[in-house]
DNA sequence: AGCACGCCGACT
DNA sequence: GTCGGCGTGCTC
């Protein structure tokens, strides 16, 4: 009796079951497990078994669906490798929601064009009285026609063409799409960089670094036509943010009505796995989404980009801990074919490749639009100025000057709510989350304490619960309050707050977007969430009111990330005709993060930076993984930590530094606290060797109460 | 990861 | 005397 191996959705090597014939690899599967049905991915069709035979069940029925390909498996076979996450959960969270489910999964049908066929046109055309079908059987004798076509001409087409069809009047073709010649022409450096993507031959990996405005989704964007226009496949992963109705919208106008799968966690759970099905099978060849997106299988794969590539959201940060853009280098490398990492702020590993050559970099250095100029960017000094509501003097007057001159401003600051902090100003008690090492959160329209990192959220208390005292503080600046500040300094201004307690559903988004664009706005209030991707013709002031922050953190990345956050925030300021003007309230303006901010050259920053990095033998100059370990009580998870590396540390690779246990910066999360120790090495081998050393020992001696995970190329510490 | 089977406190 | 707490261990 033939035997295969079956991925199921536990942390379980795949399984072995009996089955009458050889099984195709990929096939979709019902097994039963623990008493119970459950879907399964043959993983190996045909294998002997190694475990007692009284052990084996056999596979309970194969669906009758398209194998998922061999490439798919592999990439599924890689990130848990790599990740050292176990098989079985890594297939399934490669997979669709509908593709983990017990029923069938059939592939959506193609579009189809309609004709009539010789028979068809030997009959005769339907009467005058009935005009519709009529219509619809000039139409058909005329031309190939689209079912969205036939709806037009008449809206209860379907019944008449299937009638039509069974008396077999019809031929019906699979629908071709062809790309439309580009809208608009590049310039010479955009024609340059798409120049060297469309000469690559086989595995050619790029960094398209390209300042804000530059024009890098254009360049993109004709990449993709001539790689779809050759009948390949190409997948455009973008950060959450970015996938927006406005970049959907321009896809749709440069790629006419070639289908598009858009793939991200908000598109419902059927269009998903469609759209999976159909970049599976081909029939969709332009592959859209976020992080998720990059584990689509794809038949024939011909570009791989990656807009923003610097952008946190890449990285997930619970389950599989993958980092899409390096899954998505892996896919272009498998498949032999170019891909784009494109970014105004690269990342210092993807610059360190591109400074090494492991990439080819493409600069885009200027502004596409001739008179578009850079912001001119300023710091304001409030290490020793009094400031009210948070706005120094010198804020508070440029942000007066330009509403007064008809201009739009944005005020940008990474806070949500309205204070972040509460005290008491007799005992100095402060609100801390019960369950995180966190502040709680005043919003004050809600009337609550919120924690930012877990759900937890309490009334606003009216005394010190330590002391009684009723007159309670709030310390601190946020969206909420900087929105009422200024609503009180300009009360006949417009101003729109943007963050993600204001912005709930799309709508909400598109109002703020419609009134920026009308130009209905004169000022606008928000978080990152106004800082991506978002181009307001009328912007030409830009205040970051608390830019300092990150800069206390012990996390290496800090002036990366800032760096990142000002040029994208400053980038909003100014894209039309005249230059626009950012203002940065610090308290450190001579951090070397500001002078290069200033003068918005991020080659000369990330050298400097990466000097640093080489200096203290941090990534990309050395690799991390980071094993932690979390519990009720930091001793346990500690302890544990302790312990295995007392005990692995004599068998883990010469090149192999372990430092630690240590606590989180963020120790206490949602009710657990966390402990982690980091693995570095120069070498990505013994990196690997020692976190496979480290997940065998943890699969094995992990205590109850407590839960480990190891993170390869750890993004937070 | 689930989800059973297993052994000790508050209910009819 | 049972219902149920979640602690430990197995799943082909």
């Amino acid at each position: 009796m033939p035997y295969c191996h079956v991925a199921v959705n536990t942390p379980l090597p795949p399984l072995t079951y009996a089955c009458d014939a050889p099984l195709p690899a990929g096939a979709r599967v019902l097994v039963p497990f623990r008493r119970r049905t459950v879907v399964g991915i043959v993983w190996c069709g045909d294998v002997s078994p190694e475990i007692a035979a009284e052990k084996i069940l056999p596979v309970q029925s194969v669906f009758d669906e398209t194998p998922l390909p061999e490439s798919w498996r592999d990439l599924a076979a890689f990130a848990a490798r790599y990740y050292h996450f176990p098989l079985g959960l890594t297939v399934f969270a490669a997979l669709p929601q509908r593709l983990k489910e017990t029923r069938p999964c059939p592939a959506p049908p193609p579009a189809y064009l309609y004709a009539l066929n010789e028979s068809g046109r030997a009959q005769a055309e339907p009467p005058r009285r009935a005009a519709k079908q009529q219509a619809l059987w000039r139409a058909l004798a005329d031309a190939p026609q689209s079912a969205e076509a036939l709806k037009g001409i008449h809206k209860g087409f379907a019944p008449v063409l299937a009638d039509w069809r069974q008396r077999g009047w019809l031929a019906q073709t699979v629908r071709e799409y062809a790309v439309p010649p580009p809208v608009r022409t590049l310039n010479d450096v955009q024609n340059h960089a798409l120049a060297r993507i469309a000469q690559a031959q086989g595995f050619a990996p790029f960094l398209l670094h390209g300042i804000t405005g530059s024009g890098k989704t254009e360049v993109y964007l004709e990449a993709m036509a001539r790689v779809l226009a050759s009948g390949k496949q190409v997948l455009f992963l973008l950060p959450e943010i970015g996938l927006t109705p406005q970049l959907l919208a321009r896809l749709r106008r440069r790629f006419g009505e070639m289908p598009i799968a858009v793939l991200h966690s908000q598109t419902a759970a059927k269009q998903r796995s469609d759209d999976y099905l159909r970049a599976m099978s081909g029939q969709v060849r332009l592959v859209v989404g976020t992080r998720l997106a990059v584990f689509t299988p794809m038949a024939d794969l011909g570009l791989v980009v990656v807009d923003e590539e610097h952008d946190a959201s890449f990285k997930q940060d619970s389950d599989l801990r993958y980092h899409a853009r390096d899954l998505a280098v892996w896919r272009a490398q498998q498949a032999q074919c170019a891909v784009v990492l494109g970014s105004a702020t690269p990342s210092l590993e993807s610059w360190h490749r591109a400074q090494t050559g492991a990439y080819a970099l493409l600069s885009l250095p200027h502004r596409a639009h001739r008179g578009a100029c850079l912001p001119h960017i300023g710091l304001v000094d409030i290490a020793r100025l009094r400031r009210d509501e948070g706005i120094a003097p010198a804020v508070w007057q440029a942000l007066r000057d330009n509403l007064n001159a008809g201009g739009m401003s944005l005020v940008y600051l990474n806070r949500r709510g309205f204070a972040p902090a509460v005290f008491c100003g007799d005992c100095g008690h402060t609100f801390g989350c019960p369950h995180c090492s966190a502040k709680t959160v005043l919003h004050r329209r809600a009337a609550q304490m919120r924690c930012h990192h877990c759900g937890y959220s309490r009334a606003v208390p009216d005394a010190c619960p330590d002391c009684g005292n009723q007159d309670l503080t709030a310390i601190g600046h946020g969206t909420q309050k900087i929105e009422a500040a200024l609503r009180q300094a300009f009360p006949y201004a417009r101003i729109f707050r943007a963050d993600r307690d204001s912005i709930r559903g799309r709508d909400d988004w598109q109002d703020v977007y419609a009134a920026a664009e009308a130009g209905e706005a004169d000022i606008l209030v928000g978080t990152q969430m106004l800082a991506k991707g978002h181009d307001f013709a009328r912007l030409n002031l830009v205040a970051v009111l608390n830019a300092d922050g990150s800069l206390y953190s012990a996390d290496f990345r800090a002036p990366e990330r800032l760096f990142a956050e000002l040029m994208q925030v400053s980038g909003r300021a100014g894209r039309a005709d005249a230059a626009g003007r950012v203002l940065i309230q610090t308290a450190l303006p001579h951090h070397s993060v500001f002078a290069a901010v200033q003068a918005q050259n991020y080659a000369a920053f990330a050298d400097a930076q990466c000097a640093e990095r080489q200096a203290f033998a941090l990534p990309p100059f050395v690799h991390q993984a980071a094993v932690r370990a979390d519990a009720p009580d930091f001793a346990q998870a500690h302890t544990l930590l302790a312990r295995l590396a007392a005990e692995l540390s004599p068998q883990l690779p010469p090149s192999v530094v372990q430092t630690g246990p240590a606590a989180m910066l963020m120790v206490r999360l949602a009710g657990r606290e966390r402990a982690q120790i980091f693995l570095e090495s120069p070498s990505r081998r013994d990196l690997h060797r020692a976190a496979a050393l480290w997940q065998h020992t943890l699969q094995q001696h992990c205590p109850a109460h407590t839960r480990w995970h190891i993170d390869i190329d750890p993004q937070n510490m």
